[in-house]
DNA sequence: CATATATGATACCTTTTGGTATCATATATT
DNA sequence: AATATATGATACCAAAAGGTATCATATATG
C-alpha cells in the first residue's frame, strides 16, 4: 500500500483548517507580522499563533526576526507537496493536462494567464 | 478577506487524514467494497466507514449499490476543488506551468507523462 | 533607565476526530 | 424459511484541535 510521507501529512494538516487557509492567502497579497495578521482575523493573537505554528510544520510559511518583529512568508514552492500527491492520480491528471495545455497556449499567444474564480478580488 | 467555500472545505478536510488518502489511493486502482478495504487497513469497519462518509462529504467517492454489495468509486474529477485553491497562488503558480509546458511538450514528443519528482529538474 | 510595544509560552476549556464494541438491517444462499 | 453475509448505525472513549486568558520575554523609545 502507498504511503505518503509525514511531510506529506503536515502539509495537508496544515490546510485542513479555513483560517490557516485564510493565512497564506493574505501572505500571498503581502508578508506580514502576526500582529497585522491578528487584525485580519476575530481571534485572539494566542490563536492565529498557533495557527502560524502549524503552517510552519507545514513548511507553508516561513519567519524572519526583524528587530522585535517576526515576519511571516508565504512559501508558495512548497504548496509542491501538496500538488504532487494530487499529481498521482492519473485520472484526474490526464484531463487536468487537457486544460493547462489549452491555458499555456493561450498564454503564450499574448493572453494573461487564465486564473481562477476565486482569484478575483472585488 | 477571502473565504473559501464549504465545499472547498469539507475537501480539504477529507484530505487531512492518511488512512483517508491511502483509501484514495486505493480506489484510483480499482473501485472497491467496504469490506475489501477493510482487508486493506488495521481497523474496524466502522472506523474505514466514517472515513468513508467524509470522502463522500467531500465529494472525493461515490457509491454505487450493487445487490448487497456497496462499491466505492473514486471521483477524481473533484479533486479539482483542491487543484483550484492551490491555482489561487500564482506565485507557486507560474513555476508550476513552466514546469507542466515541459511536461506537456514532451508528451507531444511521444514520450509517456512524466509525474511526480521525475518531472522536476535531473 | 523606565516604559511601551511586539511577540512567545503555558494552563485550561470545549468540540471534533479517530477509533472500538455492539446492535440492526438488507440481501444472497442452501 | 432459515442462515450466512455484507453493510449501516449508534453509544462510548481517548486524543487532537481550536480557542481564550494569562504570564513571560525581548526590543524600541522617551
Amino acid at each position: 500500500m502507498r504511503k505518503d510521507s509525514h511531510t506529506t501529512q503536515l502539509a495537508f494538516r496544515a490546510l485542513a483548517d479555513p483560517t490557516r487557509r485564510d493565512i497564506l492567502v493574505q501572505l500571498n497579497q503581502q508578508e506580514m507580522t502576526i500582529g497585522e495578521l491578528v487584525e485580519q482575523f476575530d481571534m485572539t493573537r494566542a490563536a492565529v499563533k498557533k495557527h502560524l505554528v502549524i503552517l510552519e510544520e507545514g513548511q507553508l510559511i516561513s519567519v524572519q526576526t526583524r528587530g522585535r518583529e517576526r515576519v511571516n512568508f508565504l512559501e508558495a514552492e512548497n504548496l509542491e507537496i501538496v500538488f504532487d500527491w494530487l499529481a498521482y492520480f492519473d485520472r484526474f491528471w490526464d484531463t487536468k493536462l487537457t486544460n493547462l495545455k489549452n491555458a499555456i497556449e493561450a498564454t503564450e499567444a499574448g493572453e494573461s494567464v487564465p486564473r481562477n474564480k476565486s482569484r478575483r478580488k472585488k
